[in-house]
DNA sequence: ACCTGAACACCGTTCAAGT
DNA sequence: ACCTGAACACCGTTCAAGT
């Protein structure tokens, strides 16, 4: 990528942060182009699709949920790891308002941008569940993509600014959906 | 209102049906205008919102949920009545996808033109949960807008098509934590 | 009293023309 | 190789002008 190229990119991704962060996953990418000082077929060039700039955002942070799960597997007991990773899940799509939803529809899509994380994300997540069923602390009839599916939703409830004040409650109330002993 | 107005009114809203069944809450106004052979300024007359319009639409659901509601209340015990209201709830808006989100928003929002009607029905779950949780049938740190709030969750999963094939597993995993005796 | 549709200020997306 | 921005086809919303 030839060094001017690299800058318009670096400087996209950093003001779509920004944009997004404040007006949420339907902001306007037109904007983002005219606060990056940037043409608007560049954005196009460097993110063909809205999911490939959530990508772009979310990849570290994806990375990282990955890696704790991988963490929390060997350090903490079954069920407090499972939670804890679900909180931290959620956390990271609250940052993110709305992004969520193009999650959800990336996981049976092998043609979005998010395709790839969600799976990774989905089985390192499956393998926290796994391990807690085997162990009796979760529900058994439940998997990868129900987890996902419930995250999801807690992740949603996260977006609505009228639940905001009751997000700790109705995470509480699904978490023990999951964790109910078999 | 005029006769020629309240047939405008009357087409209006019957096509107004026809797309959002079709595309979803987000549906163009300016072309449900267009197929209703109708001016533009003539739907923003009827309707000074999109909330306004989906109102409309569900005023009659909402009206046939909340009696159902009552009905619910002396015909069956407790624990079945909320998980079958809770289903007729979800299903109704299924049958309108993505409005859930402006119901959402519109508790504790007075101006909305779909308050009314969210806090008749917020009101007609609590009474069932209410009695669910005095016969120790349901959890009892949760009240109506908790209700609320893991119902609009339910539906907005029903609204992802990745996750339609597991709705009714969804619906069993969060009602189970609500029908947690205490 | 009610309806119409042009006008305005925005989008997303594409693509010829430039450097 | 990469960037620009005009062009196109859409929105939502308002409001003067018509009947």
């Amino acid at each position: 990528m030839r060094s001017d190229a690299k800058k318009n990119y670096e400087q996209l991704l950093a003001v779509a942060r920004e944009v997004i962060t404040e007006q949420g996953a339907n902001a306007s990418l037109r904007d983002v182009a005219r606060r990056a000082g940037v043409g608007l077929g560049t954005l196009y060039r460097h993110f063909p699709t809205r999911e490939a700039v959530f990508e772009a955002l979310l990849r570290t942070g994806f990375d990282d949920l990955t890696a704790r799960a991988t963490e929390l597997e060997t350090s903490t007991v079954p069920d407090e790891a499972l939670l804890t990773w679900l909180r931290e899940v959620v956390a990271l799509a609250h940052r993110h308002s709305g992004v969520i939803a193009s999650m959800v529809a990336a996981i049976d899509d092998p043609e979005s941008a998010l395709h790839a994380s969600c799976v990774t994300m989905k089985a390192a997540g499956a393998r926290l569940l796994k391990r807690a069923q085997s162990k009796k602390l979760a529900r058994p009839d439940m998997d990868g993509v129900d987890l996902f599916a419930l995250v999801a939703a807690l992740s949603w409830l996260g977006d609505q600014p009228a639940l905001v004040p009751r997000a700790e409650r109705l995470f509480d109330i699904i978490a023990s959906s999951i964790l109910k002993k078999s």
